[in-house]
DNA sequence: GTAGATGCAAAGTATTTGCGACAAG
DNA sequence: CTTGTCGCAAATACTTTGCATCTAC
C-alpha cells in the first residue's frame, strides 16, 4: 500500500520525486512535530545528498496542498506534523517541550460560534495551551 | 496621570529612559497590533534617533515585564500589543489582515479543563481564529 | 558614581531564491 | 521533450549582540 502521502501528491499533481518521496516517508513514521532542521536530519539519514533547500520547498509545497500542517509554537522554529482528517490541537508542556494532542468538540463548537458573532465564517484556527505538569 | 506602562515600569523596577517613554507611549495610544517596523516607524516621527535596536531590547524587555503581549500570527513578523487586564484572543480576517479582539470565558473555562485533564496546570495559551466575512 | 541603556554596525537565525544541471511524466 | 525540481551558494528577512559612549537613579 502506497503512502497516504504519496497518494494525496498523485491527487494534487505533485510531481513524486525521489527526495519527496523520502520527505514522505519521513514524516509518515514521525510521531513528533519535526522542525525543518530535525526532518532534514532524518531525511539525510536516507539520502545524505538532499539538500535543506529541498526540505524546505517541499514542506512548504506540502503545507498548501494540505498535506502538512504547519506550526509556529513558542521558539522560533516552524514545526510540521502529517495532516490527517482527526484535526486537534496542542498542548505544550512548558518544561520540556513535549506536545500532546488533544480533541475537544466542545471547544471547537464555541469558535464557530464566535466568529459567526462577528460576523465570520471560521476558515482555521490554532488554539495551543501551555502547561506545567501537576505533582502526584 | 501618568502612562499605565510608566507606572509599569515602576513597579518592576525598569529604568525610565526617554527612549523607553517615547516606545510607552505609542503603544499606549495604538489601538493596532503594529509590528516591530510599524513601531518603529511611529516612534521615529518622534525621535528619529532612536534606533531600531532599542526598539527591538524595548519589546523583548517590556513583554518580560507583563507590560506587553507578543504575538506570532501568522506571516511571520511579531505583533505586540498593550496587556491590560482583561485578556482576550483573536480573531483575524484572512483576506484584509483586520484584527478583532473578542472575550469568551466558556472557551477559557474549556481549556483549564482539558489540560488538568491531561495532569497540566494551564500557565498560558494562545487561540486565534481565521475567518472570512460573511455576506449579508 | 555606577549599573544599566543606547546607537551603530556586524553577526546570528530561519527561510527563500537565482541559476545551471537534471529528472518525472 | 518539456516543465518543473534539485543542489548549491548567495540573498533575504527578522532579530540579537559586542562595544564604546552616555544617562537615569
Amino acid at each position: 500500500m502506497p503512502l497516504t502521502i504519496e497518494k494525496k501528491c498523485i491527487e494534487k499533481g505533485v510531481k513524486l520525486t525521489d527526495q519527496r518521496k523520502i520527505i514522505a516517508k519521513v514524516m509518515s513514521e514521525s510521531n513528533d512535530h519535526p522542525n525543518v532542521d530535525e526532518l532534514y536530519n532524518r531525511v539525510s539519514k536516507i539520502d545524505s545528498k538532499i539538500s535543506i533547500a529541498t526540505v524546505y520547498r517541499t514542506v512548504k509545497l506540502f503545507e498548501e496542498s494540505g498535506i502538512l500542517a504547519k506550526h509556529d509554537f513558542k521558539g522560533g522554529k516552524a514545526r510540521y506534523e502529517e495532516l490527517n482528517e482527526g484535526h486537534h490541537d496542542h498542548l505544550i508542556d512548558v518544561k520540556t517541550g513535549e506536545i500532546i494532542e488533544f480533541v475537544d468538540n466542545e471547544i471547537e463548537e464555541l469558535q464557530k460560534k464566535v466568529a459567526e458573532k462577528y460576523g465570520y465564517e471560521l476558515v482555521d484556527h490554532k488554539l495551543e495551551l501551555y502547561g506545567v505538569k501537576k505533582k502526584s
